[in-house]
DNA sequence: ACCTGAACACCGTTCAAGT
DNA sequence: ACCTGAACACCGTTCAAGT
């Protein structure tokens, strides 16, 4: 074979699919997106300088496919859209949450999406301060969310990893200590945890944020 | 020499001092601690299963120094006082926050407090379901924050460090596209970052979301 | 019961050497 | 300009063997 005529986007596309069949970040490596593109592991290095640049590279893919809501819709419901489909990219391409904390917003994408958040909050008559905290309270809580969902489902595939068994074993323990423990408060979470779906409950958490938010209007303009 | 005379907790506490000498979690390693312990690396398998379970007794111990705030107290003030020790655990213990997130809630310490802090919003008249969604915002909008911080410690110190002065790098570009691409939010965001205290920063972000609960709680009354 | 050494199957990264 | 192979300095984990 002569020239395996590699490219950047054919890297970041292969590192994608490469991650997306990883039970976790830190699965993923270098040597598998290579093998994935019938290359060897130290050709990438002419295109990309270390593995974090790749993860960048991922980032911002993931992050490229996230629309801007109509500007002329209310600031809540701009928020709770544009959130809707960052949720629902986040959820659709798995580790897409740990990518987002394992990296530095540093690219035109995220840095132009974050600013058009805070856009959206200070148009509405918020000061920019009370906007980039309300960005990052709304981003964390759904980074956050979005982690523990795919831990969950780490553990469910316990079948035959060790690792995987290990964290099952974890969330067993989970139940028993708080049964033990009468830890009441704890239990009822986990039941309210089964009972709505992620999505749901990262609505009610926003909307938390948001009334926050408008309480803090409301006393401005006292 | 015959015996090293080991034991769990010493493995914990050489953990803890060594991941205190990391730059980031990824670069804590058996081999380092075992070192650290004039001990092979195959010896601490004797006393923990895995990696995995030597992270979680480290994020057991930090979290078992986090102390609860007087019940009689105002439910505000009680959260406003104990997420404040949280923070203060937080950032002493560098990489606490990296540890928290890499790791499950499965510990008796870590589930009490977790259920007291659902119980304090429970006992304030707010449902199962607002104090088990509150905590959650909370604690993801911490732990975010303090990661962001320690992240930020990272790439200040790139000096001779290769990783770190790509992460430097990343940031001199975030200024670099904030301004050619007039980003106006994201520049303003960094300046009152600049200005601002990380533990003010968590300060006003907490006093949202409790400003979020007490709009929720005048709702109910109605 | 406790500890080691060697080994296995991996990593990220570099760099002289090839085409 | 693009790609490889071998090497370096690491990993987590296992397990027969030692005391």
């Amino acid at each position: 074979m002569p020239k395996a005529k590699i490219s950047r986007p054919q890297i970041i596309q292969a590192s994608l699919q490469t991650l997306a069949s990883c039970q976790s970040l830190d699965q993923f490596s270098m040597r598998k997106v290579a093998t994935a593109l019938h290359i060897d592991a130290s050709t990438i290095y002419w295109y990309f300088e270390s593995k974090q640049a790749i993860l960048q590279a991922m980032a911002d893919e993931i992050a490229a496919q996230i629309s801007f809501p109509d500007a002329s819709l209310a600031w809540q419901t701009q928020l709770t859209q544009l959130f809707s489909t960052i949720f629902d990219v986040y959820t659709t391409h798995s580790h897409a949450a740990e990518l987002m904390i394992a990296t530095i917003p540093s690219s035109e994408v995220r840095l132009t999406l974050m600013n058009h958040i805070i856009g959206i909050l200070v148009s509405a008559g918020f000061s920019e301060e009370q906007g980039s905290l309300a960005l990052s309270t709304i981003d964390f809580f759904l980074t956050g969310l979005v982690m523990d969902l795919s831990k969950e489902r780490q553990f469910r595939t316990a079948i035959n990893n060790k690792q995987a068994a290990y964290l099952h074993d974890q969330v067993t323990q989970i139940h028993q200590i708080t049964h033990d423990e009468h830890l009441i408060h704890m239990q009822n979470s986990v039941n309210n945890r089964n009972s709505q779906s992620a999505k749901q409950q990262f609505e009610a958490g926003l909307k938390l944020i948001l009334k926050g938010l408008l309480a803090e209007k409301n006393v401005d303009l006292n």
